[in-house]
DNA sequence: CGCAGTAGGTTCCGTAAGGGAACCCGCTGC
DNA sequence: GCAGCGGGTTCCCTTACGGAACCTACTGCG
């Protein structure tokens, strides 16, 4: 289909959005997180017709969020690795992953579990201020103009 | 497209994709947390195609992240209004935000900046451990089964 | 040597989802 | 009684997805 391009939207989710709004790269993000890495093994486990992953690779090696790495030449072979771009948007996955759980996993309790290496303890993810580092939830912002918004909106 | 169904995978990430994974949802609710809550204002705003709005709109309010309200009966008026549910997916879109202020804003800074309501000050949002309070990144993560796993992976 | 197997794709086709524009319907105000 | 608005629905066209088959090194094995 002939989709609407959001990378040049002055809106930073419209942009995220533009580098992995389709469905399934922030599941290849996963695996390759918890290092399922390479193409067939992405194939198998996602599910994901090989044309598609394809593209969605190249896409985001493309945008700097993963590395194709050679672990073997002769045959050559490649990984995706993830970059400090990529590593980042895991970020993202966490708050999907707490979302998920807290509205999607009903009585069975969550797929997986979380350990803070930090703490060592089972825990999730929360939100929390940079300035005054108590919590922020999206209900005690208020949205100002920044230096990089444009006369159109969205 | 014939979709692959991600409702059903053992896999918040994937289960919350089910319910926003399409590119556009997420752009309604930030549209909706900030305000522009009807059909024409959204479509204009979004310049997404009324169609496809209509079919998004029925599956979030199916899905039970945002509510249709009548504001007047006579002529029968309506807006979309964010759930519970709905408000804590905003929480996902500040972590987007971030993301893409950080990575794709280039020069121009963020287009938008978020003042927390509780210190009054401009920030960002960062990611604290639910246990110990302390930062903590997906890096800083590892990954265990929980209840909710099932034999078969993904 | 010859053949199976593996990693990592590419090509082809059918279907369904997105985009755009036109249309519709109930109601109101003038 | 006609223009205008809010909130959709319908139609057609194009594009992207899913699935399966195919391809290209290269390796290991008998």
């Amino acid at each position: 289909m002939q989709r609407t391009n959001f990378g040049q939207m002055a809106c930073s989710i419209a942009r995220t959005l533009d580098v992995v709004g389709e469905p399934w790269s922030p599941l290849i993000l996963r695996d390759v997180f918890v290092g399922i890495t390479r193409f067939d093994q992405l194939q198998a486990d996602l599910g994901i017709s090989r044309k598609v992953l394809t593209e969605r690779l190249k896409w985001l090696v493309d945008q700097g969020v993963l590395a194709r790495q050679c672990y073997s030449k002769r045959p050559s072979r490649f990984e995706y690795v993830l970059t400090a771009k990529g590593h980042d948007l895991c970020d993202l996955l966490l708050v999907m992953t707490a979302w998920g759980d807290r509205w999607t996993s009903g009585s069975e309790g969550p797929p997986v579990l979380h350990r803070h290496a930090r703490c060592g303890e089972i825990s999730t993810v929360e939100l929390h201020c940079s300035a005054c580092k108590q919590p922020m939830r999206a209900r005690d912002i208020s949205v100002e103009a920044g230096p990089g918004s444009r006369s159109t909106s969205a």
